[in-house]
DNA sequence: GTCTATAATGGGATAGAC
DNA sequence: GTCTATCCCATTATAGAC
């Protein structure tokens, strides 16, 4: 029982320190500070650092990528489909990680771009091993929505929108913040993935050059 | 002049490697290493890693901003103005800096996203206080080119656009050796820029949620 | 300006008592 | 499962001979 807090509280610490600083920049001793827990203990429960980022990011994948793979799944069986509504399929399954913790939505993305710029692509190996069959869906779902794309433009264009995510998200506190100051507008993470919607499906919809 | 040697060789080697690992990821070690010179040269000659990072930043910084502010003023001197225009205005000074490197375009904007997010924020710091005019401008032309948006609109499609860009360029050599492979598609950066332009102009373009 | 050698620090991982 | 103590390694930075 013991045993389950001190996996929680690493866990816990760890996400997000490691969204925050990126994985290189956190260091063990950091994570089982802010945690309260021994510094042995990262080793004893997780085997190496490595094996951590690992855990904290497939906390978040487990329950994103099926939650989004049926909303895409479901929107499939649609006779016709919209780029918006490709997009909203996210939504929920990214507001859903609140569960996890409160901050979750946000912690995963930052996450996301993270591990994809960080390593030697490790991340990106993990996700495409694991969870490609959600990518296939997400690129038929937006070559049904704007059947005028090549299929060339679909994958360019789907990393564009990751990009846009990930980064936006990664920056998303120190963002907020000139938001708050200089148009006084409170803006949560919800507020802020809506209005990136409209931007990324008029960019993932747009006439590509010939 | 053997100084000089030395200075060039550290930031010819030094970019190269910030570009691909970011900069905690990179050590003096390897940089002296590539470079061919003594460990200690680099501190004899910058004062510090982060000295070195903010040199090898504000070589390229240098000369992309002021060639963009001058596109930018031209723009906006003109009756009218289209966000294709926009966004075309970086173009050029973005391939001026193969000047500096051969992959010098590919190598900026990566250094650009690394340092966007690696660190506490020191390179969003020193671009606001360096050159904050050209962010100006570029907010001006925006909102001629689509008066439609709101000022917090235009400040959050800015930070969207920024966050295509940068991550696409991080991973442009993984995502143009798929293309390559999986669509038979040789792409150059300059291809891969002109790519995204549609994309960003249409993005930024789109009617915003009310 | 350049080099060797080394200081000073902080990192991940582990052995072994409890 | 947890803790202390420590090992071993890599890092940045610098002192001092040349």
């Amino acid at each position: 029982m013991a045993k389950k807090e001190t996996k929680q509280k690493i866990l816990d610490a760890a996400e997000l320190l490691f969204a925050e600083q990126g994985f290189s920049d956190t260091s063990l001793r950091q994570i089982t500070g802010d945690a309260g827990v021994n510094l042995a203990s990262v080793n004893y429960h997780f085997g190496s650092k490595k094996d951590l980022i690992k855990a904290v990011m497939d906390r978040y994948l487990a329950t994103f990528m099926p939650a989004s793979d049926t909303a895409l799944l479901h929107l499939l069986a649609q006779p016709s489909v919209t780029l918006h509504q490709v997009f909203n399929c996210f939504v929920a399954p990214l507001m859903q990680l609140a569960n996890i913790h409160g901050q979750g939505p946000a912690i995963f993305l930052q996450l996301l771009g993270r591990g994809y710029i960080d390593n030697q692509g490790f991340l990106r190996w993990f996700i495409v091993n694991h969870y490609g069959q959600v990518l296939n869906n997400f690129t038929q779902a937006i070559k049904k929505a704007a059947p005028g794309l090549s299929s060339s433009d679909v994958f360019w264009r789907l990393h564009f929108t990751l990009g846009t995510v990930v980064f936006t998200m990664a920056s998303s506190e120190a963002l907020r913040d000139i938001a708050k100051t200089d148009f006084n507008e409170n803006i949560d993470v919800e507020g802020l993935v809506r209005k990136m919607i409209p931007y990324l499906a008029s960019g993932v919809g747009a006439k590509p050059i010939e």
